[in-house]
DNA sequence: TATAAAACTGACTAATAGTCACTTTTTGAC
DNA sequence: GTCAAAAAGTGACTATTAGTCAGTTTTATA
């Protein structure tokens, strides 16, 4: 008997509509100024049920970054150019990624919350570990690109590529100035990823 | 008659009193974890005169978040090694950042709940400003470096001082991975200092 | 010494995260 | 169909706490 699956399908749906819900509310008045009975509303559920599929606040704004993640990941993926080398393959990725920021400031935005709410919701949140995974992915996925690169002549062979790959990721992720100077931030991206770019080509 | 003068220095001289004490409360309980009664209690005063002095706990937090940043430069400006090339003072800067950061995580970890809190305590909070003043300084530092790297032949000549400046400052504060990987941080971090150094370097 | 300004106080309010005893719905065995 | 158990859902309630404010004390100055 499928019941148990499609239990199993519906509380992920349940899931989800919280998960609309809550981007609903957190994307249009911020994560702090939102309560969890604004969620509740926008949910058409109790405030009491919302805690029967969340662990707390936190856990449900660690919910946002998995979908987050998952939607950049279309966007590093679509941006990938066929037929190319390891090395125009990271680059493609990195236009992904900013592109992915351009026209989702607000998914990007709760990116930028993972560090807030990952202690709040426990190692044990199916969520934080969900969100752990994609991220594992996209490394992966760099990992992928660097040693292809390095195989096609693109990277240079002194490049180690489970290293090279947290550097470059985290790189990407970090080259989006915290701080607003005072230049544009896309600018000040492109030129980031070029002097990786750079670092990484063949001489 | 200096009473306005000593005024302004006791007014600072309260606000350090504070930040001492919201250090202590902070980095020993968690942000979320502390409240503004922890804070006043530690400080030894009522809870009323702290916002005497900070308009809320954001601002507290973003008090701290200066703190930090004025330490990093201690430990950038250590690093510096003399007389040597740009590039390698550049490296210099990225080595003290590490120092910095592994020998204060508490107030590295205060860094990070930067843009968590800017937000909350207004664009006209002095000490909002004075973060963004010292990130500032830091950035400026780093395209000192550069025009010196281009100068001595360390750098190439293609590089563009201040967009670079932006960059490598970017890439060194994201270059700590923000999920954890199952790499050690800071050798992930080296590497991704290698790497941009490799980038910046005259063939 | 009088007055005004600045600093300080802590009881109070308003807001809200999270709980829990209870109700309703669903499930599967008979 | 019936029933008991499990799952899902409810919303009033509690405990906590950020921030306020009317009143007090201290300090500066004329």
């Amino acid at each position: 008997m499928g019941t148990l699956e499609r239990k199993a399908r519906e509380r992920v749906s349940r899931e989800n509509l919280i998960l609309d819900a809550a981007e609903e509310v957190f994307f249009s008045h911020g994560f702090d100024q939102s309560t969890m009975d604004d969620v509740a509303k926008a949910a058409e559920l109790s405030k009491g049920s919302l805690y029967n599929y969340f662990k707390n606040k936190n856990e449900l704004c660690i919910g946002i970054v998995g979908r987050s993640l998952r939607l950049m990941i279309q966007y590093l993926e679509k941006a990938l150019p066929e037929n190319c080398s390891g090395l125009n393959k990271i680059h493609g990725m990195a236009k992904g990624f900013l592109l992915f920021k351009q026209e989702n400031p607000e998914y990007y935005c709760a990116l930028q919350n993972y560090k807030h709410h990952s202690g709040g919701c426990g190692a044990d949140s199916k969520f934080l570990n969900l969100s752990i995974d994609e991220n594992c992915y996209i490394n992966g996925l760099v990992e992928k690109f660097v040693k292809e690169g390095i195989s096609d002549g693109s990277i240079k062979k002194s490049i180690i590529p489970e290293k090279a790959a947290n550097a470059i990721w985290g790189e990407f992720n970090g080259a989006i100035p915290g701080f607003d100077l005072n230049t544009n931030s896309a600018e000040a991206y492109e030129y980031a990823v070029e002097l990786i770019i750079n670092g990484l080509k063949k001489a």
